[in-house]
DNA sequence: ACCGTCACG
DNA sequence: ACGTACGTGACGGTA
């Protein structure tokens, strides 16, 4: 077989990963950066797929290094790495030696000295070489046995191609680059002249010492450059030459390859929560195992009598672990599970797995015992248990992550077990040896009162929502379905017309194509895949053009019949009703959010949209509640700031946005306009959500500077406030994370980052989550209450949907005006602070009366 | 799988 | 000099 050396510039490969990663601001649970180690080991498995047989990553020694010390200022003038780039730097060479990947460094030389010297060498024994980096220069090393592997777009270089770009040969590649020079390497070059000037000169004179002696030949000022700095070309030159005699004291057999050892860096690289890096790595060595944690033996159970027995060993157990994924395994101690398997092939006798979940509720069920889970509302779900004979639940291992990371989701059983237990193998035994391990996490994090009082009661609560579903009318929705598609199919025809051609109106590649070339409307903002598009950007144009209202109300229409008219229609079942399901572990600030179909984006906002709740209907004889704090945030924000002005303005009973303008503007309430009104609304908005005047003029559509006015005035006003916002920032940086009243968490590495705008962002979460979440916080509580107050009041009334700040209820006609009271009272009386909480509760046929 | 857009609080 | 409101989920189009 062929040899083949893929020499990487680690340098080159590695700041490129970190500007790619850059944005996502990856870093592992406790903070540490990993975006860079993420884009370079991406890449660099990536580059396995060439089959070297030799592989070597070549760096940069620490200290600066120069090809010579004279010259030391020029390579100076390159920027230090950030912080979060510095601190990934030696665990990638750590990693890549654990691998078993030659590492090189050479003092006074840089990376791509020593990927020119290994090359060489590599070519004088008979080998070719791949040399992958994001740096041109290395395109000067090109031979017939050596290619580029150009990072920057992943192209592969050779002569051939090297001509087709530059129409030049590759050692002529320097000449290039010591005329044009190269600012990012601090290469002078000839003043004046760039690529296309360099390239013509010696497309002329062939080479840089001939375009020098001719340069009395060139005209006008381009001329007089070159003589006056032909040595500063000469000296550009040198600069640019790479060495290929590098005293490197690594040798070629150093270089030997082999895929097998990479699995080395498994277990580190899942330390570094890199696991779909890790997954990728050959066998290799699993994750240290925590002492205290023994394997757990695996009985597979494939048919009923394996069950019975399997039950039958369970009968005197404390409690039963139950995992759902990837099927039902459970276990009755930390040493031994069951797993529900298909049996070894197609002919082995294999049971039902609905009729398992089944026989294990009903054992459940009859013996009383308690239940560990990982995701336990799935697993009560597959079980089968009606909301009213759910099992006692001690422990969810996916609750108490989620309370303990919020800011990440929650992944897998798998990944859990690997972050707590070092485990490899999942198995549901484990749940016993998480418990008092994670149970003790909650505790010294000041989370048990959320765990015990608010996520596990509240878990049952949510499980009988989805279970009771919330019923909804065909005939609305298949009426809404005409009303919308009709009226779209007409403005699509308008539009056509309009355009003089017919093409995809929600393609926001074509509709640029057609607005702004074929129409010739001004394109504001873009995106990076072309025009925007998006209807700030329309309304904008809309006075030039008529078909800019067609397409906006086209979109419009066909959002309300695809998402919601035709995707509801989809999610009923047989008798009518829809069943969310609630997400309790997804949101960084203890909100919970709705999928399949989402129920808490059900429009409001527009006639046409709010249409849409007529067809959420009570059950047969009932009526709905539609139960809804008022201004729950804002509340929030005067308790916690103690803000005497803002609480008193509540206090007062008065419209607060208008109270707001009032006092912002030092006028009387009764001399507020809309306007004004409309802008202390968006600043009482913008305060919640960590304010910036950019985003609030650009909300207001008011200049930086009115908006800055406005945030100054506010400030002024409500002096505690801004204290309240200054001092949430200052905590959480100091604790690295922000809480709730209820001392929910959320960990805030953006805090620390390097990076500005990803430290603003922190900012604006540190100021915004304490009042979201405590919002979160205070509802699902009122939930729990309410819920009990239902069942323990006898009552038949069910909640049925939670949106934030509004609870829904479907209840017997004649227990209404109770469970309205019912309902008030227990979202008033759910926290006692400096100002009132106040609910109302409203009644009607549908969903779209209870407003 | 990702992007742009848009529905909600 | 730079890019910015907070939190979600679903859809259609595109690569």
């Amino acid at each position: 077989m062929d040899r083949l050396l893929l020499a990487i510039d680690g340098n080159s490969l590695l700041f490129q990963a970190y500007h790619a990663f850059y944005k996502a601001n990856l870093t592992t649970r406790d903070g540490f950066p990993t975006g860079a180690l993420k884009g370079f080991f991406t890449k660099f498995l990536d580059l396995l797929k060439q089959q070297p047989t030799h592989v070597l990553v070549a760096f940069d020694v620490h200290q600066p290094t120069f090809r010579h010390e004279r010259y030391s200022d020029y390579k100076l003038g390159r920027k230090a790495p950030d912080e979060d780039l510095k601190k990934q730097m030696p665990v990638v060479r750590e990693i890549l030696r654990s691998m078993g990947v030659a590492v090189v460094e050479c003092p006074r030389y840089e990376g791509d000295d020593i990927l020119g010297t290994f090359a060489r060498r590599a070519e004088a024994d008979g080998m070719d070489t791949l040399i992958a980096t994001g740096d041109r220069d290395a395109f000067q090393l090109i031979t017939d046995h050596t290619r580029i592997y150009y990072t920057k777009d992943n192209s592969i270089v050779d002569a051939a191609a090297l001509r087709e770009r530059y129409g030049l040969t590759p050692d002529r590649m320097r000449d290039l680059k010591a005329l044009m020079g190269d600012s990012s390497d601090h290469i002078p070059g000839v003043a004046g002249v760039g690529e296309k000037t360099a390239l013509k000169l010696l497309e002329e004179y062939g080479d840089l010492e001939n375009v020098l002696s001719h340069a009395s030949e060139v005209k006008g000022k381009l001329g007089e450059r070159l003589t006056a700095e032909a040595e500063n070309a000469r000296f550009s030159y040198w600069l640019g030459t790479i060495a290929t005699d590098a005293p490197v004291k690594e040798t070629l057999d150093d270089c030997a390859f082999s895929l097998e050892t990479t699995g080395h860096a498994k277990a580190r690289l899942y330390e570094l929560e890199l696991n779909s890096i890790a997954d990728k790595l050959p066998g290799g060595d699993a994750p240290a195992q925590d002492d205290s944690v023994r394997e757990a033996e695996t009985v597979p159970v494939s048919d009923e009598s394996g069950l019975k027995d399997a039950l039958n060993a369970l009968v005197s157990c404390e409690a039963i672990a139950i995992t759902a994924f990837p099927s039902l395994a459970f276990a009755g101690c930390a040493d031994r599970a069951y797993v529900l398997s298909a049996g070894e092939t197609l002919f082995d006798a294999c049971m039902d797995e609905d009729e398992a979940y089944r026989m294990l509720a009903e054992f459940i069920t009859k013996h009383r015992k308690p239940v560990l889970a990982f995701d336990a509302k799935t697993v009560f779900h597959r079980c089968g248990f009606s909301t009213g004979s759910l099992p006692e639940l001690r422990f969810d291992a996916m609750l108490s992550d989620y309370l303990l990371q919020s800011n990440r989701p929650v992944e897998n059983y798998e990944a859990l077990c690997r972050a707590w237990l070092k485990i490899e193998k999942p198995s549901p035994a484990y749940l016993f040896a998480l418990y008092p391990k994670m149970s003790k996490a909650i505790e010294e994090n000041g989370l048990k009162k959320l765990e015990q009082d608010v996520e596990l009661p509240l878990l049952r609560v949510l499980y009988g929502m989805e279970e009771i579903g919330f019923m909804t009318d065909e005939n609305v929705l298949s009426e809404l379905h005409a009303r919308f598609s009709n009226a779209a199919g007409e403005l699509e025809s308008r539009i056509y017309d309009a355009a003089g051609e017919r093409f995809n109106i929600l393609s926001t590649k074509q509709l640029g194509r057609i607005l702004f070339e074929k129409l010739g409307l001004p394109s504001g903002k873009k995106t990076k895949t072309g025009f925007s598009t998006d209807a700030d950007t329309l309304e904008a144009i809309a006075p030039l053009h008529p078909i800019v209202n067609d397409v906006l109300q086209y979109r419009f229409l066909m959002k309300l019949d695809s998402t919601f008219v035709e995707g509801l229609l989809k999610q009923r079942d047989k008798e009518g009703r829809i069943h969310s399901r609630f997400m309790q572990c997804v949101t960084a600030t203890g909100r919970i959010s709705s999928t399949e179909p989402n129920l808490q984006n059900i429009p409001v906002r527009t006639p046409e949209g709010r249409e849409i709740r007529k067809a959420f209907i009570p059950s047969r004889g009932n009526v709905l509640i539609g139960a809804d704090y008022s201004q729950i945030e804002l509340r929030l924000l005067a308790h916690i700031s103690g803000d005497e002005g803002f609480i008193a303005a509540f206090n007062s009973g008065e419209d607060i946005h208008a109270r707001t303008a009032a006092e912002v503007f030092h006028i009387p309430l009764s001399e507020v306009t809309g306007e004004q009104r409309s802008a202390a609304k968006a600043v009482n908005f913008g305060i919640v959500y960590g304010i910036s005047d950019f985003g609030l003029a650009r909300n207001l559509g008011v200049s930086v500077q009115t908006a800055a006015g406005y945030i100054r005035r506010y400030f002024e006003r409500y002096p505690k406030v801004q204290a309240y916002l200054k001092e949430s920032v200052a905590r959480a940086k100091e604790r690295g994370y922000a809480e709730t009243l209820f001392e929910r968490k959320r960990p805030l590495p953006e805090l620390s980052a390097s990076n500005y705008n990803v430290r603003q962002f922190g900012e604006r979460v540190a100021m915004n989550m304490p009042i979201q979440g405590t919002a979160a916080d205070i509802i699902k509580i009122a939930m729990v209450h309410v819920d009990r107050a239902l069942r323990e009041g006898g009552f038949r009334a069910r909640l049925v949907l939670q949106i934030h700040d509004e609870l829904i209820v479907d209840t017997p006609r004649e227990e209404a005006d109770a469970v309205m009271y019912l309902m008030q009272n227990a979202m008033e009386g759910v926290a006692d602070l400096s100002v009132r909480l106040v609910a109302e509760a409203k009644c009607g046929e549908s969903w779209y009366e209870t407003k």
